[in-house]
DNA sequence: TTGTACGCGTTATCAG
DNA sequence: CTGATAACGCGTACAA
């Protein structure tokens, strides 16, 4: 910058004006600078910018595992945005520890980096709170909390108690934003989709003990319950590995007579299905129809491939960095009140092979 | 620090060094320093350092999508190392638009980037040219630069040129450390295992022009030749789709009997080969065995599961961080010579469903 | 062993 | 409209 000023023989502030498009600047003097900076292969120190104005134009992103190409499209939802808004995100990977988390945060702090997004947090909001302690502004995608195994036990079988109808409202009163996928209605859209095609007979692999696990189930059941078709049954896996997953889907076709529609947590978890239906014989979309969640990038890879409801992970990803960005301009810390402030986003059923009619097509049908 | 320093009644200066473990320091204040700093939350700012030393413990990363598993995989092997090395990545994701790939350049001269890991590049090397020439010290993980699609006809029918032996070596002289899979090797591994599983006719379904499916075209034509059994057959799909590439290999099963070996340019690839034997009737393994290369995370979920040549990714990425690191120790600007340096990795055969013996197994193997 | 003083590259304030 | 100047938080050469 002094280059550029002793080149012109101005004074570093005049260029420092220059460059950010000061409004007491004169045309030709700003020309003149702009001109100059591109021959001289200006480049101004984000180092200094940052020391001077405390204020950094970095958004935090901390992500569990970046492997699974779901997190991956959030991801560039988030860049993309952020670039558009002349933010750079700087991510970390806490593959779910706990330590990362911490360091993670740290190196934030260092950076002076205000603005924090969590893709899809798992654990505790441990992070979050300090986060948010040390005035951070916090949007959080896809917050999985942890819940009781029993709540399942009540959708499933019981009558629906006032906690489960509030556990699709996160957070505990934390300042920070939520972006989240409506996993009810996912669950529904499913299952209605199903059900449009004929079928009567369902089933549900459900899950892990988590809120997204829950509200699927919920989606599944009122679809259901609105049909008149309801109870149907639902299955439980004992991890959420391949294997579990599998044998569980396995157990069931066993006593179970064809044609069957499944409504699967996810897609991993309709690929499981898939895998158990091919052992078992049963074939698909004819013997078993299934349905996932999610649309990760495999989707459409599986055999048959998968009809699916997608998450539209790109906008999740511009949701959070507008809620965290243009919230900050109108001066408001967060919602109306202060408090949290929840946005839901709706999926979009994707019809590929997976899924077909309840029973071979008519002669009228076919014609 | 101020803070810190008043709330002790020394100077920043001691403050500084304390924290710094500067030997010239008392015990006892040290100790009382850190002890502070810690009472009082002390950060240091990351930007005032920067400013200072000019230097900075960040290395860029620019990767092309992050959405495909695969570049996930190997940023979470440049992340860890990086960590233990007290290094911070800040990543960017170009995807494939030479605007962006300038920009990512443009972000990290900006803050300071004197190190640059580019993961799978795929365009003309001018980002990683412009990056060298602005000082940064460079290293590419499996750079794969187009090639003249006449090599694969040479490869396939032809003598081998010397061309195609040195385009294994990448690089124009560029000082730079590329760090690359074994593509060679990983086709030939391939093939090695389906020859010992008694198989005697093969396919090569190919990926696009570029150096890794050459190399892979290479490996299989090696291995053949080796056993006595080249020539073989050797797929090329209109475009790298899954559409084209089950059209080749449903074209190719149609004039071919069971049983068949095919060795697929990439996982993907061979999922393809999957879905289009499906479609023909043809049973994997039974009647076709398929091996992949890469094992993305998605080869163990595929129906069967799908033998592939691994990629050390984690090491891919690990080994990254280190040719830039501690070269840097050394002082020397790269390779031995000041030209550029090679490190070549090694996959691993990993075993699933989608491959076996060629025979029905006999009363002596089934006992 | 510790303190003093300066400068890294910017931007904001104040005066001109 | 422009210039001089101070300050952001830290590291380090030099003096004590």
């Amino acid at each position: 910058m002094k280059d550029v000023a002793a080149a012109l023989g101005v004074s570093t502030a005049t260029v420092s004006r220059a460059l950010k498009d000061d409004p007491a600047i004169s045309l030709a003097t700003r020309r003149a600078v702009l001109e100059m900076a591109q021959r001289v292969q200006y480049r101004p120190s984000a180092a200094a910018r940052r020391l001077r104005t405390k204020s950094t134009s970095l958004i935090g992103v901390v992500v569990q595992s970046v492997g699974d190409g779901y997190v991956g499209e959030v991801v560039l939802g988030i860049q993309g945005r952020a670039r558009d808004l002349g933010y750079q995100p700087l991510f970390f990977a806490a593959e779910g520890r706990t330590d990362l988390e911490s360091e993670a945060l740290d190196v934030f702090l260092s950076e002076q980096v205000t603005e924090l997004i969590a893709v899809s947090p798992t654990g505790r909001p441990e992070l979050l709170r300090r986060a948010v302690a040390e005035g951070m502004h916090v949007a959080v995608i896809n917050a999985d909390a942890e819940v009781p195994a029993r709540f399942f036990g009540e959708v499933t079988s019981g009558t629906i108690s006032g906690q489960i109808s509030r556990i699709g409202a996160p957070g505990r009163g934390e300042p920070m934003c939520h972006i989240r996928f409506d996993d009810v209605a996912a669950g529904e859209l499913a299952t209605t989709h199903l059900a449009g095609l004929g079928h009567r007979a369902f089933v549900h692999l459900r899950g892990p003990n988590v809120r997204s696990g829950l509200l699927r189930l919920l989606g599944y059941r009122q679809a259901l319950t609105a049909l008149g078709l309801w109870p149907q049954p639902v299955l439980t896996a004992a991890l959420s590995d391949m294997g579990s997953r599998e044998s569980a889907v396995a157990a069931f076709l066993r006593q179970a007579r064809p044609p069957v529609a499944m409504v699967a947590y996810d897609d991993l978890a309709a690929v499981a299905a898939l895998r158990a239906a091919h052992q078992a014989g049963w074939r698909v979309p004819e013997d078993l129809s299934v349905v996932g969640i999610d649309d990760i990038q495999f989707a459409s890879y599986t055999n048959p491939g998968l009809t699916t409801v997608a998450q539209p992970k790109h906008e999740l990803g511009a949701l959070a960095v507008d809620a965290l960005l243009t919230r900050r301009g109108a001066g408001a810390p967060v919602g109306p009140d202060g408090a949290e402030e929840v946005r839901v986003l709706d999926g979009q059923l994707i019809i590929r092979e997976s899924t077909a009619s309840a029973r071979p097509v008519t002669r009228e049908e076919a014609q």
